[in-house]
DNA sequence: CCCATGCTTGTAAGCGCTTACATAGACGGA
DNA sequence: TCCGTCTATGTAAGCGCTTACAAGCATGGG
C-alpha cells in the first residue's frame, strides 16, 4: 500500500546516511562523484538512495555551494512561434549545461523590473529579451550578476545576442526595387522595438540609395494581427499609393495582404508584400510570403550559451554577437509561384 | 564609478543589519512585514536595503521555510502555437501566486524522469503534460509532492486537468456527416497521445452511430507537417476514398489539404478537412479551416491554479478537471465561405 | 617492531535566512 | 516608587547540504 499522503518529506542526506551507516560526508561525496569512496561504501550509499527514492534539496544545496544551477529568461510574452522557437533552443542548450531555466514573462505584469530582481535571486544569470525591463535597469542588474540581452542593443556590462536586421532590411527592399517596385512603404513602428527600427533603417538604407521613393513615413501600427486591416484602409485607393509594402513581421504582412486582398487589391501584382519571420502561415497563403527568417532556436541557444560563459567567469564580450538571417522568396514580392519551395515540408 | 567586476556579492542580510543599526532578525521581519516593528526602524531598513541593492538570497529562504515558491512545469516540446499559449497562462497564473515558473522541454533528453526527479527537488508542485514521463514516474513522483497532469489521464494521487475531447470529435464528425460525407477518414495516431485517442473515439461514436462509414481505420502518422503528403498519396484516386478527413490537427489538417489541393482535389467539395486546434494558419488558408478551438491560455491557468491549491494542502480532486472546447466552423468542411468569420481580427 | 605514508571516512563549520524564545525598555496603575 | 504588561528588538537554533580538516587504519619499508 501507498503512503498517500505527501506530508511527510523527512528524506534527508541524514536518512540516507543513517541506513547506509555512513557519516552524511560520504553520503555526499558519492553523490557528487567527489574525493574517493570505495567501492563498497558507494553501493551502500547507492543503494539507501535507491530505497528511500531520496533526491537531494536543491535549495540547501545551491546555499552551500553558493551557485544555483538556473538561469533566468525574461520576455515579454510568448504569442507567435519567434518566443516558442526561442524557448526550446534555450533550454536544451540550459539542459546541457545542467542548468535550470526559470521563466518570467513580463508582458501583463504590475511591476517587471521588481519580478526580475526576485528573478536574480534564484538564479546565476539572466537572458533579457526586448520590451522587458529598461536599459537602465539592465544595467544596473549587469553589476550583479550575469546578464545577456536578447535582441536588443548592448548596454555596457551586459553581453548581446541578436538576429540581423538591417542588412536583411536592406537586401529585402533591393529586391523589391529589383522587382521594379519604386513607391514602397514600410509598416510597423520603429520606435516600438529595436529589431523594428533597425529594420526600418535597412529600408530606409535600400531606397535612398536608389532611384525608388518611400512613400511618407513608416505606417506606425502595432504588431497586433488586426493591424493590417488599419494598413488597408491607409492604403488602398489612393493614386500614388505604395506597390510595395515592407512588413515589420509575418503577422502583420498577412494580415494586411489579407485585407487587401479582400478589399480587391492583387498581391503581388498591385502591391507586393513582405515581411519578417518565416512564420508557419506564409508557406500556407496565396501568394507564399517572402519574408526573412530568423535562427531563432540558435539564437536562443547562442544566448544561453554565452550566459553559461559569462557564468563560468568569461568576460563581457567587447562586441554584440549577431546571427545571420536569410531571405526565404516565395511570390508575395513578385517572385515566380514555386511549388517546391513552398512544399510545407521543405524546412531548409 | 561601477564597481564593475560582479565577483564580489557580501550583501547579505548581515551587511543590512550592520548598516542598519540593527540585527538581521529585524531585517528579515521588515522584509517580511512578519510580527511587529517600530516606523523608525522600518525606514532605517528599507533606506539600508535600497543601498545596498539588497535582495535575499531565494535558496537561503527556501532553506530556512522548506519551500521552493516555485512551479514546474513540464512539457515534451514547444513547437506550435499550443504549449506557447499554454505557458503564458500557467506562467500568468504562477506569477500571481508569487511563483517562480522553471520549465522542463523532455523532447530531446537523454533521460526525461531523471530531469523531472532533479526538478522535483526545487520546485513545490510539478505539472506534467503529455508524452513527458510516464504513468508510473508520474505516480511515483505524485507521492512525495503535488503533482497535475496536463491533458493526459489521471492517475491516483495526481489531479488532472485537460480540454474536452471525445464531444467535439463527435459533433465535429457529426457536422461533417449532416454535410452529406458519408466516407470518412481519421488522420492520425491514436497511440500517440491521449488527446488523440479520445478524439479518435469520438469519431467513431459518431460514425458508428450514423449510416456513415469509417474508411479503414485510422491513418497513422505522426503530428509533423510534412505528414501531409504522405497522407495525400493514401488518399487520392481511389474510387472509393474518403470524402472527409478527420485530423488530429490542424497542422496535419492544414499540410494534407495543401498536399491534396496540389494534387488537383478540390477541398471541400471532392474531399473535406477539419483539424484541432485553431492555429494561425487556419484562419488564412483558403478554404478556412474548419477546426476545434481549445482554451489553451486557460488550460495554463487552470493547471497552475489546481497546483497551487494542492501545494497549499488541498486534497487530489476525485475528478480530473475538463475544460469546454469550441467548434470553429469555416468552410473546409463544407460551410459556406462568410468573410466576416474568416476576418483575421475576429478572434472570439 | 615502529612509524611514515596513503587511503578512506568522520567531524564540524559554515552558506543566508526564518522564527521561537528571551530580554530590555517604556508605561501606567496602585 | 515599584512592578506587572506590553511592545520592540536581539539571540540563537536550526533548515539540508558541501568541504576543509582531522582522524583512523592498513600497509610496507627501515
Amino acid at each position: 500500500m501507498e503512503t498517500s499522503g505527501q506530508g511527510t518529506r523527512p528524506t534527508t542526506i541524514y536518512s540516507v546516511a543513517r541506513l547506509a551507516g555512513v557519516s552524511i560526508a560520504t553520503v555526499s561525496r558519492v553523490l557528487q562523484s567527489k574525493g574517493v569512496t570505495s567501492p563498497q561504501t558507494q553501493a551502500k550509499v547507492l543503494q539507501a538512495v535507491e530505497d528511500l527514492e531520496y533526491v537531494p534539496s536543491q535549495s540547501a544545496r545551491s546555499l552551500a555551494v553558493q551557485r544555483h544551477e538556473a538561469h533566468g529568461l525574461v520576455v515579454h510574452d510568448l504569442t507567435g512561434p519567434y518566443y516558442a522557437e526561442l524557448l526550446m533552443g534555450y533550454e536544451s542548450a540550459a539542459a546541457q549545461f545542467g542548468k535550470s531555466v526559470i521563466i518570467v514573462v513580463t508582458g501583463r505584469r504590475e511591476d517587471p523590473s521588481r519580478a526580475v530582481r526576485k528573478l536574480s535571486s534564484r538564479v546565476d544569470g539572466l537572458v533579457l529579451a526586448t520590451s522587458t525591463i529598461s536599459d537602465d535597469a539592465a544595467r544596473s542588474l549587469g553589476r550583479r550578476t550575469p546578464v545577456v540581452l536578447l535582441a536588443r542593443p548592448a548596454v555596457p556590462g551586459c553581453d548581446a545576442v541578436s538576429a540581423e536586421n538591417t542588412q536583411s532590411a536592406r537586401a529585402l527592399t533591393e529586391h523589391l526595387i529589383a522587382h521594379g517596385r519604386r513607391r514602397l512603404f514600410f509598416v510597423g513602428d520603429p520606435d516600438g522595438s529595436p529589431d523594428v527600427q533597425e529594420r526600418y533603417r535597412g529600408f530606409t538604407a535600400a531606397v535612398s540609395s536608389s532611384d525608388a521613393s518611400a512613400v511618407g513615413p513608416a505606417i506606425r501600427v502595432d504588431f497586433r494581427e488586426h493591424s493590417g486591416a488599419e494598413v488597408a484602409t491607409q492604403v488602398v485607393g489612393h493614386v500614388n499609393g505604395p506597390d510595395a509594402l515592407v512588413c515589420a513581421n509575418d503577422e502583420l504582412a498577412l494580415s494586411t495582404m489579407k485585407a487587401l486582398q479582400r478589399a480587391g487589391v492583387k498581391v503581388p501584382d498591385d502591391i507586393a508584400i513582405v515581411g519578417w519571420d518565416d512564420v508557419m502561415t506564409a508557406r500556407y497563403v496565396s501568394p507564399g510570403l517572402t519574408t526573412v527568417r530568423q535562427p531563432l532556436y540558435e539564437l536562443g541557444r547562442a544566448a544561453a550559451t554565452r550566459l553559461h560563459q559569462r557564468i563560468a567567469g568569461a568576460p563581457v564580450a567587447p562586441e554584440p554577437r549577431i546571427l545571420p538571417t536569410e531571405l526565404v522568396l516565395r511570390s508575395s514580392c513578385g517572385c515566380p509561384e514555386m511549388d517546391d519551395r513552398d512544399a510545407p515540408w521543405v524546412t531548409s
